[in-house]
DNA sequence: CAGATGTGCAACTATAGTATTGCACTTCAG
DNA sequence: CTGAAGTGCAATACTATAGTTGCACATCTG
């Protein structure tokens, strides 16, 4: 499960609020840092950083546009983790049920 | 979207790999803070607080058992949030794909 | 009862993460 | 060229989080 083995850094980027918010703004729209930093109540300089993390998660593609470097969220990315997990909680739902017939059986 | 917006704190509860290791090994069985703490290289101290933040994610279960507390692995929480990610990311595809007819019909 | 095992609370340390500010460099417009 | 807007790097401050240790209390077993 090389995927799956990779999935905490992938959430520790989803895990914060501000982060979340840029991520969900992205995914409107593609901006740019500047543009990003005139929405919201922080510096642009905290806002490449949050954006760094996104983009090392896989959930954010930049591309540079004349002077402007435009960030863009990846929800194909997004869809490739709730797939991961999906599958992750049914399995633990399945030896769960497992559990409890080997507990019915035996008791 | 009430389930969307506080999807943060989810995430935030996954985004640790000590948490996550955690989580997958009470997703194969149900266990106590005692027993894990046998298994994994920290005190158990540090498991019970790592089991607070899943447990206030939803993704944890506990039950006392005589003088054990055992704690078990909500799948079906996790298959909630990926259902929530699968419908965000697959919003943003459209998004963009609609912005791109619009440039391309523009431009 | 005594001992082993399990839990809960509290104080403390250390590290990682968030956010700020300041400055230099680039690039587009007048 | 000049100014405005965008970016990048670096130093710093602050806060949150992870982890530890020590102790008191509960509970099962012999």
């Amino acid at each position: 499960m090389t995927a799956t083995t990779q999935l905490a850094p992938v959430f520790a980027a989803l895990g914060d609020d501000t982060r979340w918010s840029i991520l969900v703004r992205l995914g409107e729209a593609p901006a740019s840092a500047s543009a990003l930093a005139r929405e919201l109540p922080i510096s642009r300089q905290a806002i490449v950083k949050h954006l760094e993390v996104l983009s090392a998660a896989g959930l954010v593609e930049s591309e540079k546009v004349g002077r402007e470097l435009v960030h863009r969220a990846l929800g194909g990315r997004l869809s490739d983790v709730a797939r991961d997990l999906e599958r992750i909680g049914r399995s633990w739902e399945a030896r769960l049920a497992r559990i409890k017939r080997l507990a019915e059986g035996a008791g």
